[in-house]
DNA sequence: AATTTATGTCAGCCTTGTTGACATATTTTG
DNA sequence: CAAAATATGTCAACAAGGCTGACATAAATT
């Protein structure tokens, strides 16, 4: 398939190739560095970013089911279960059972687990902010609508149930 | 620690708490879209999203030697490489000999490196053509300096060394 | 009464990150 | 020149967090 005498090439991929290489990157190294001051506070608790992620959406939608989170978290019950149990056993999530469906099992945040969402927030809060005053922006609007333009349309519907969303007048 | 009777915290964490969990959740939704794409034509291959990491940035910086890559990834040689062992077997990179410093290991994309690069950033380039234009932005400066804020300002600088930046006039 | 649904759980696998130890070639330094 | 430092490679073991498949239970629906 590939010849034994590749060439190689010396030349840089640029905007000049019809692609964006800059934005690209640049959603790479914001994400990465978005996400790095709360998996340090997660590290002392023992948690991931994946503990995080299940926090702060039952934080977002208190009451939501499992099968709600797993629509939202795109991930299979197996891999939702290790850390969910983990959130329940240190007492940061509770499982309430449905009021008209007693097979669904509710989860809402403890204080303890709304306290913890919040610290695991803060700094990207802070950095957000940062950001947008170094980007000289006004307001998130702009930068809002740019994210949401990037997910599956499909998906946004979703977004729209989390609270404070742009739907409401 | 945590009481045995925890109780179930029912109001959604909003702005009201102080932190804009909407942009927050927006950049989650987002990044988890923008690499969908590449991540089911990198499947067809039998690689992954660390691939993709590596193939794009030799692409970039054609030439770059293995601690630069490194420092740029933020991984360890270990993790690099296996990943970079693949791309290379698969005739996607080659190595050369650096020419002052015979240790190094220069990295270059082939033919075929280079044609994979950029089918993978085409979709990318795509949804975020797509977005610019529903968010009704006419250029990306904007979002690029607000994603350049985001991240920590000591890992500018290397953003710097990337072609077609904005520290050129 | 039978079926479907919501959830839980067991077992095993994969990718991609980690640490620690050690080997080799080459460059730099005393 | 000998010794030390550096760039890279490699082996082994481990962890997090995804995945699939199979099976169990309770409750709702048909």
């Amino acid at each position: 398939m590939s010849t034994d005498d590749a060439e190689p090439i010396k030349t840089p991929l640029t905007l000049k190739d019809g692609v964006d290489f800059a934005i690209i990157e640049h959603l790479f190294f914001a994400y990465r560095d978005f996400t790095s001051d709360p998996d340090a506070i997660l590290a002392e608790y023992g948690f991931g970013r994946a503990h995080h992620r299940v926090l702060h959406f039952v934080n977002r939608r208190p009451g939501l089911t499992v099968a709600e989170l797993l629509d939202v978290l795109r991930i299979t019950k197996q891999s939702l279960a290790r850390v969910l149990k983990q959130l329940i056993d240190g007492g940061y999530i509770v499982q309430v059972q449905g009021p008209r469906d007693r097979r669904q099992r509710e989860l809402y945040p403890t204080e303890q687990g709304r306290d913890l969402a919040l610290a695991l927030a803060l700094p990207q809060s802070r950095r957000i902010n940062a950001a947008l005053q170094e980007a000289q922006l006004a307001d998130s609007a702009v930068i809002e609508r740019f994210l949401r333009a990037l997910v599956n349309p499909e998906l946004r519907a979703q977004m729209d149930k989390l609270p404070n969303g742009r739907s409401e007048p």
